[in-house]
DNA sequence: TCCGATATATCGGCACTCGATATATACTGG
DNA sequence: CCAGTATATATCGAGTGCCGATATATCGGA
């Protein structure tokens, strides 16, 4: 799973957003690192639904703007906690080499 | 990066290797999880070695066969830094809902 | 009135991976 | 002695996923 992909569907862990909610929650997730393009949002929600790891959740009609809002199915929730697994593996792969520093708390 | 480009990275931390040995070593590093097709290993260094991560350390002829060893190039390693950096970093946005556990020591 | 934010959709191009195919040598088992 | 497996590298086409651009539409603020 790539990396957008993977952030689209840590935002649902919350529970449903609609698409350009997802794009702000991954933007507040990472600092402001990763903005979501249109093309990449898009085209993951429907591979999503299409291999039923997320699904449409309402559609909703707000000031004018059609909203619709996807939910994490539970096969999807498998998916991020496999590919967080994955990703620790690839971390420890490297040894003790990148040691973990703890972000300095405000003293 | 994508996952085998990670690795043929991380294998390389450890000091030259060439191709095959590469192969050998991130199956090793993934307990027999990761099997790199060749495609995916000859591009891959072709690629690196275009920019300036990797290059070729020396070559071997052993027993008939020609070894061409890569060598990891400080901006490489810098790659694989960042590469855990973001990794981290995508683990800790799901929270706590997905906690590590340790593996479970012999008793 | 025009710009930026909100909101979704689609298309073409690009990068990376993968499996298949090719080539060649060395060793081991039957 | 010959077939199969391991060692070793190279290339090509197909598929997947991401990205930027483009399009469309509404709303609020300067």
């Amino acid at each position: 799973m790539r990396e957008p992909t993977y952030y689209i569907m840590t935002a649902l862990l919350e529970g449903p957003l609609h698409g350009y909610g997802i794009v702000k929650e991954v933007e507040a997730l990472t600092d402001g690192r990763i903005r979501l393009a249109a093309g990449t949002l898009y085209g993951a929600l429907d591979r999503l639904v299409e291999r039923g790891e997320i699904e449409v959740d309402r559609e909703e009609q707000v000031s004018g703007r059609r909203r619709r809002y996807y939910r994490l199915r539970p096969s999807g929730e498998d998916a991020v906690a496999a590919e967080v697994s994955r990703m620790r593996s690839a971390i420890a792969a490297t040894g003790t080499r990148f040691v973990a520093t703890k972000p300095a708390v405000s003293p």
